[in-house]
DNA sequence: ATACTAAACGGACTATGGTCCGCTTTCTAT
DNA sequence: ATAGAAAGCGGACCATAGTCCGTTTAGTAT
């Protein structure tokens, strides 16, 4: 990305990296990678893997970055209600939805990276998602928009509805509905 | 507490193990608690560490036992507005305000119990809030109680709270304003 | 073509949570 | 007191994320 040239034999490895890396999540899911068997499945050192993503956390982040960029281009340009020119409120609700079927889609990865963070928040999808509800919000006439937009953040934690919908049963509509409701309570009437 | 005696040298050695636990906590700091080292200082071999607690979780669980009954037994026998006797939304809102201060108190126990378990749901103590705050969102009407507590029991981490504290730098009071502005727009009004 | 340098490499090593299982101790029934 | 059973014990062992550093290699300047 930057400019100093990449150097030949870094791009090949980043390439058999992401490409094994991709075949173990296709065939044993995101939970079951170890940075260990990435390595060797893509000849590699594990020296090389962690230069190269920083940590678990990382190389599931840089596998989420293309569906993550396709849901952020929505909310961000896209048509409304997600994207600009409907109203705070209905936006928010737009998003809510469609960050939780974004989750339940890609449930596994977010899930690893935001384990293996420090703080999840530092995942940096985590961080756009907060600063486009904290907008919406303070455009909507939240005194705290800032943390308001943390505690949505929260409840929209990929560990909660992952295992909402998965270990305690909860149907995805309930989900929607729920946030539906929070977020009409929560701003004032139009 | 079943029936069966415990053996003594079993009891011996669970108070050999809470006391050095404590120790090393008072000393260095729930995050920095291991295994290992807690079964040395405790004299004692690193299984029964485990047979006794179950997981690094399940110790800070029990170590977290008594502070956290205590806040317990403050929403539901004590006076209100914790307690029996206020409206649900005056209920909620010192519920939440009460659980962040004790949540700063105890910021690192519950984090390390949250963190080790599959879904920090897990927790006893997590599920017994969750439980209180969808009775009392029950009584005021929402739709769907059960989902809007999750929201709010997440809202509520202790990881949140603790790191918009102290790594984020948000005052308690903001976070505290926050959650009385949450619930009184959630909840129709009196 | 050669020599040089900075980047990249790889895999042994560490830290830590958690498991396993053969050995020891306590309790109980006789 | 003795024997047998059940509970408890301990530490070697495993899995896995992440670090370290001596060695190799791609690009570059001459």
């Amino acid at each position: 990305m930057g400019a100093p040239h990449e150097r030949s034999d870094a791009a090949r490895n980043r390439e058999r990296l992401l490409s094994a890396a991709r075949d173990l999540v296709a065939e044993f899911g995101a939970e079951a990678l170890t940075m260990d068997a990435l390595a060797c499945k893509a000849h590699v050192g594990k020296g090389t893997v962690f230069r190269r993503f920083g940590s678990r956390a990382g190389l599931m982040m840089t596998l989420l970055s293309d569906s993550e960029s396709e849901f952020q281009q929505g909310f961000m340009f896209g048509p409304p209600p997600l994207g600009p020119g409907a109203a705070a409120k209905e936006r928010l609700i737009a998003f809510g939805e469609g960050r939780i079927y974004f989750v339940l889609e890609n449930g596994e990865l977010l899930k690893a990276a935001g384990a293996a963070t420090r703080n999840r928040f530092d995942v940096p999808a985590t961080k756009l998602s907060h600063r486009h509800m904290e907008i919406l919000l303070r455009e909507a006439g939240i005194a705290d928009p800032w943390v308001m937009a943390m505690s949505l953040t929260y409840a929209l934690d990929p560990e909660r509805i992952v295992d909402d919908v998965r270990v305690r049963g909860i149907s995805p509509t309930r989900l929607t509905d729920s946030w539906r409701e929070l977020i009409t309570r929560l701003l004032p009437a139009a």
